[in-house]
RNA sequence: GGCGCGGUACCCAAGUGGUAAGGGAGAGGUCUGCAAAACCUUUAUGCGUCGGUUCGAUUCCGACCCGCGCCUCCA
């Protein structure tokens, strides 16, 4: 079965095929680089990774580049603010996006920036020029000619027919013929950051970026275009434009989209104060994990409405899933295979990837994976799991997993970072107990850990449940939780 | 105003022209030295409201109400 995605561009469900055989060329519009990323860009983010990873799960050989637009006027601004040169200013920044990705188990993509193609996007303009496209202004700006491209608004289902005979232009815009027609490259200012070349000083427009890199990375038509909603149009519109006008070619052949979410059921915002970065949910004591999972939770196509209860709703059924593999992992089984169990697993991996190939149904894969933890533990319960049983469950696992990358316990390292980056800025005051509490439970080495376990076994060899249960207690108190189960006493992590 | 999306149990959230996945929470129970984990039972005759089509609609059509998005370099 094919994967099937909603493509913006036709508005419907398509099948999906590469242009090239069994290779997926994909570009997913990535952060401006002026402050840290909050939670709306990384639901993004993620939904792009999570189609990155179904797609190699699905066989695929994958480029994937995502750009670091790092100059625009907000990063000019700041820097200038700030004291810094443009470079200063978004390294860290840069930096703090590469981590935070990391630490919600985004998979890398090739990163490319905006300030290290500077004379490809010059180059791209003159084309531009060349073929009447794109003008001059009188102040030494370049604009797209909007009218040259009879598709405009294709993407975004805009007519803007009446309005590209210049019949209504701004006041503002003098240099423009036509209202619509968006800057390429914005010329030198006094005290702005600028590049000199071919065409003349200044900086890049924001749409340029894009269109040039990607089809440097990808080729002049690529497979896949990925950004959150917003950028349908302009930006997204625009890239087609300038695209397409200059090779002949269709652009991306898919578009898709992220929608917007929604924080404790309002539009994100300073003002309102629901505006969360990823490290402020950190140093809130949420874990990493939760937040992914939450953000996986709902298909990217529909409102991810993300609030505190859900985030901990979200804890608690990623700890249910670490649990069962915990389980199966540590557990005894009878040795041959039960015909049941065999089949689960298949049937759940056939489920999550028929939910997934129908354009991402992230949901119904959740709902699939929890169905089988279900009924695996409740024939475990009754001995009808058998060891033969357990590799195929396990890879049912890890399949969901390569794609929701929740299972493994590493939040305890994370936060400690954030809670050190805390630290080195100055923003003690902002670490909450629950983090505090959760760096705790990571402190203790898995050495001190298995060395008390040690002592509890002992304690009840010897039937001293009393020092077993102050061994246990004291367990508690660090973070670890103990489960003494009849195959054996099992730990874990809070 | 133009274009588009959605309203499903206490919360989150799938889904289908034939009678409501899954997760969380609550209640009761099983297991257990006690915990924890796990399991079982239970919680929507109901899927925004009102009409229509149909043997039958939550699912299709229409109207209305409510929420939300884009149309302003905010993912």
């Amino acid at each position: 079965m094919a994967l099937r995605l909603y493509n913006t561009m036709s508005s419907r469900i398509e099948e999906f095929h590469p242009l090239r055989d069994n290779e997926v060329r994909m570009y997913a519009c990535g952060p401006t680089v002026y402050d840290y990323g909050h939670i709306g860009n990384f639901r993004t983010f993620v939904a792009v990774d999570l189609l990155y990873r179904y797609f190699r799960q699905s066989g695929y050989g994958v480029r994937y580049v995502m750009n670091i637009t790092d100059v625009d006027d907000k990063i000019i601004r700041n820097a200038a603010r700030d004291g810094v040169s443009v470079q200063q200013y978004t390294a860290r920044y840069e930096k703090a996006f590469v981590e935070d990705a990391a630490m919600i188990n985004i998979e890398p993509p090739k990163l490319v920036r905006a300030t290290e193609n500077i004379p490809q996007m010059a180059e791209f303009v003159s084309r531009l020029v060349e073929k009447r496209l794109a003008y001059r202004a009188d102040d030494g700006s370049y604009y797209f000619r909007i009218a040259k491209f009879p598709e405009y608004g294709k993407l975004s289902k805009k007519d803007f027919k009446g309005m590209l005979d210049g019949a209504r232009v701004d006041v503002d815009e003098y240099d423009k013929d036509s209202a619509r027609d968006f800057a390429l490259w914005k010329a030198a200012k006094p005290d702005e950051a600028s590049w000199d070349t071919p065409i003349g000083a200044g900086r890049p427009g924001w749409h340029l970026e894009c269109s040039v890199m990607s089809m440097q990375e990808l080729g002049e038509s690529f497979d896949l275009h990925a950004g959150g909603e917003d950028l349908v149009f302009p930006h997204h519109e625009n890239e087609i434009a300038q695209s397409e006008s200059l090779t002949g070619k269709p652009f991306a052949h898919f578009w898709f989209h992220a929608r917007f979410l929604l924080v404790e059921g309002e539009k994100m915002s300073k003002s309102s104060g629901n505006f969360f970065t990823l490290r402020d949910l950190v140093l809130k004591g949420h874990k990493p994990s939760s937040i992914r999972y939450l953000l996986t939770s709902v298909p990217y196509r529909n409102q991810l409405n993300f609030t505190f209860d859900g985030l901990k709703q979200a804890a608690v059924s990623v700890e249910r899933l670490r649990n069962f593999r915990l389980r199966l992992s540590a557990g005894n089984f009878p040795a041959g295979a039960t015909p049941e169990m065999q089949s689960l697993a298949s049937e759940t991996v056939d489920r999550m990837r028929a939910a997934l190939d129908d354009d991402l149904n992230t949901a119904q894969a959740q709902g699939a994976i929890f169905e089988m933890v279900r009924q695996s533990n409740a024939a475990f319960d009754t001995d009808g799991i058998k060891q033969d049983d357990v590799a195929p469950l396990l890879a049912a696992l890890a399949k969901f997993d390569e794609i929701f990358a929740v299972l493994d316990d590493d939040d305890g390292p994370k936060m400690k970072r954030v809670f050190e980056w805390a630290s080195g800025e100055g923003r003690e005051k902002d670490i909450s107990n629950e983090l505090h509490e959760a760096i705790q439970s990571g402190a203790q080495s898995d050495a001190d850990i298995e060395e008390k376990i040690a002592q509890m076994k002992a304690a009840r060899a010897a039937r001293d449940f009393k020092a077993s249960d102050v061994l246990r207690a004291e367990l508690a108190e660090a973070g670890i939780i103990v489960e003494i189960t009849k195959d054996g006493i099992r730990w874990r992590r809070k």
